[in-house]
Parts: structure tokens; C-alpha cells; sequence
DNA sequence: TACAATAGTTAGAGTACTCTAACAAATAAA
DNA sequence: TTTATTTGTTAGAGTACTCTAACTATTGTA
């Protein structure tokens, strides 16, 4: 049975690992950063998982998980995707409240009510935020995405999910009329400062930032 | 801010005070076992929460929660009832395992999350057991209720709550077809072990011990 | 009222997780 | 290729919660 805080630790490395290419490994800096922990913290940590066999890992190497450490990695994550739809299709929380009490139930011990919660949600595929949902045995629908800023002048798309689940990125699309599912065309691209003016659904045209158009992951 | 074993504590001390009578305070032994921890552990833990100003407390003296001990064990036992009920209503699970799944989901800290699903679930009075469901505000339905066995031959009642919520017990209710909201007749009262014979709802007549009959409350 | 039984406390120690400070390895730059 | 910078490790210590063992106070009984 993992503490919370090993569950917090292998689902950071799950996060980081996914998000970089390759073998999906991370170095003790990041990990640390993302979980909030000086380094030597973490370093001691991920000792301590090594001999539960949960991640691989060398002094002074990267740190990637084990199979089995991916799949409790992934669970957790399959719990926090499924408490986060619960919250916002069932309680009304809105997009950018409900990661944080996610984080909190995502650590409740019991097979039975991850299993009927998701019957109760009626078997979702996707998160609020666009996310895919592991399922019970480990899959997930791989989501074919792009990042709004490599579409070209002209190009239409969908929103599909965020890459940045920051409260202040979250009231910003809330405050601009963008969902997962909304429609967004790119007039321009302006080569100063590499930011996008484009149409949301019909709205009339506005200009949006790189770090904006980085943040958001769409579908042609 | 509260730990999760602080919480556990003051809600044992609630629970174990409002069965005694009067000042509802109750003995170090008696909590330590109830917390499943030694004596020694639950007498620095008192410390630590009377200093806290949750407790009041002296050496050797009996414990009872002050004004805010009280509130903040009360909020608990509402988050605690209320998951209850989400779980058997919403998400189908059976009365006996309810219970200690509710013991971890009592712990999440988000006071909108409280308010929400008791919202969801069209504002409760009472948990799948019969306990009331305190309000936000702290107040509490009285229960009218006593136990079956200060009933007499000829008296009628209906189950309103469980006194022992132990999975055998609740199993064996399911068995025996007892609900919340059971009619149940007392034909006689056995002199010689204080058994009662009773029909429940048109059921045959059917004997129970006294240890049955003490751990479920009804309402004439 | 004295003493045995019960109830409660203190001291010392262990585990899990965290930190700071000092150091060592790996990597990038001159 | 030597050095500076970045990255990661070790040692020592602190907090929260738990234990065992030894002790003290309170209570009940003879």
C-alpha cells in the first residue's frame, strides 16, 4: 500500500516523463520542482521507491518508472480524471476548481468506488479539460493534439484540452468563450512577437500571445 | 488546519461523549481504544489538541471537546454522513461497506465540495444507517429514537437506526430483511437469556438474542 | 483507611517525511 | 582539457505520530 506522498511522487514522474519524448525519464531538479521538495528530499524518496521496484534509477541518472510503477501512476491519474468530470458534470465546480479537490481524491483507497464511479459517469473518455481517462487496465485513448501555435495562417480547428491547467490560464478561457470543443480559426501570425490573431467561434477576430497559443492543444 | 489523525481523534471524542450521558466527556482508556492507538499515544495527542483549544482537559481528569472541539467534529461527522448517503444512493454500494470508505472521503478539505453534494443529494436529514446529517450550521435533527430491547410484548415500532455499524451486524440485518424503516411486532420476551421473539414486517415470527436488540434503535 | 486494581502519565525511542549545509559528479564553456 | 556551472548526494537535524516500559494518581474494596 503507497503514503500519499509516494503516490504524489510517482504520479510527478508519470507527468514530467509523458510530457518530455524518448524513454520518458526526469532528473531530480524537475522532479523536486514539481512537487515542491528541495532536491535532497527527493533524491531520498526515490531511493526508497527503487527498492519497492516502483522506478528505475542510478545515482546521478535520470528516473523513469518500472512497469509496475507506470501502472500505479496511472490509476491514480485514471482516479483524479474521474473525480474531476464528477465534480464538474455532477456538482456544477466549475473548469478551473476542480484539479485542486481532485488532488485530494485521487488518493482515496477503494477499488469498488473508482469502478462505480466511472459507471455512474457513464464510462467517460475524457477528463473536463480535455484529458483522456486511463481505463481500469491501463489504456487510454491516445489524443491526437497539436499546440495552436504550429497551426498555420488559415488553418481551422478544435480545442481538445489544455496544456497549462493554471487557475489563471483557465478563468482566461473561461473569460474568452473557450471550451473543450470550441472552434478557432488563425488569421494571422504576427512575426514581431510570434502571437496569433484568430476568430473564437464567431467572435469578432482578437490577438492572443505565443504563451497563450502554446498552452492550448487542438485538433485540425 | 487540521491533520487527518487530529480530525480522527476529536470526532472519536464526539462520538464516544454523546453516548454517555450528561457532560459528555469520556476517559483516556476508553478513546485510546476506540482510536485503535496505545493509551500514551492518545494522552500526548490531548495535549496537543488542547493547546490547540479543542479540548478541555486536566492530568488524570476526564476529556470533553470545548464549543469549537465540538463544531469542528461536527463538520466531520456531516462530511462523513453525507458520503454515505452519496454512496448508497448515487453509486449503489450496499449498507455495510459504505462506512469505511466514508472514513477516508470525511478527510477532503473543501468546504464547497460539503455544500455542493449535499445539494446534489436534495439536502439529506438522515445517513443510509438512520444517523441525522448535522446541517452546516451545526444543528441536528433529534432522533427520537430508543433501543429495541426496552420494548415490551404488543409493541410496535420502526427501525430508525443502527447502533453497532460493524459489517456483521449490518450483514446480518440484510439477511434477516431489517431496513431503515422496518415495521417490527414484539410477541414475547424470553425470561430465561432476555431474547426477544418478533415478526418483522409479515415475516414468520422469529427469535433474536438480546445483544441483537440492543444494538438497534427504533421509534414507537 | 489501607491496599489492590484500574487508569493515566512520562521518558526514551522508532518511522516517515521534510529541511539546510556541505560536498561530489556530470556537463558545458572557455 | 581545464575550469566553471549545473545537477545530484550525503549527513545531520526537526516535526508529527506512534510505540514500550516504567512510573504515578485515582478508585474501589476489604
Amino acid at each position: 500500500m503507497l503514503s500519499i506522498t509516494e503516490e504524489n511522487y510517482i504520479k510527478a514522474l508519470l507527468k514530467i516523463g509523458s510530457q518530455s519524448e524518448e524513454k520518458a525519464a526526469a532528473g531530480i531538479n524537475e522532479l523536486s520542482a514539481h512537487l515542491g521538495v528541495k532536491p535532497a528530499t527527493a533524491t531520498d524518496m526515490f531511493k526508497k521507491l527503487k527498492e519497492k521496484k516502483l522506478v528505475d534509477y542510478k545515482k546521478y541518472g535520470k528516473i523513469s518508472l518500472t512497469e509496475e510503477g507506470r501502472n500505479k501512476a496511472l490509476s491514480i491519474v485514471r482516479k483524479h480524471r474521474l473525480w474531476e468530470t464528477f465534480l464538474f458534470q455532477k456538482l456544477g465546480f466549475t473548469w478551473d476548481e476542480v484539479h485542486e479537490v481532485a488532488e485530494q481524491l485521487e488518493h482515496i483507497k477503494s477499488p469498488k468506488l473508482v469502478s462505480k464511479l466511472e459507471e455512474y459517469l457513464d464510462f467517460p473518455e475524457f477528463d473536463p479539460h480535455g484529458d483522456p481517462i486511463p481505463k481500469a487496465n491501463g489504456e487510454m485513448v491516445p489524443l491526437d493534439k497539436m499546440v495552436l501555435s504550429d497551426l498555420k495562417p488559415g488553418d481551422t480547428c478544435i480545442v481538445v484540452a489544455v496544456k497549462d491547467t493554471s487557475i489563471l490560464f483557465l478563468k482566461y478561457l473561461e473569460k474568452l468563450g473557450v471550451n473543450i470543443g470550441t472552434q478557432i480559426k488563425v488569421i494571422e501570425k504576427v512575426p514581431f512577437d510570434s502571437s496569433l490573431l484568430l476568430t473564437i467561434e464567431d467572435q469578432e477576430p482578437r490577438n492572443v500571445s505565443i504563451k497563450f497559443s502554446e498552452s492550448l492543444f487542438v485538433r485540425k
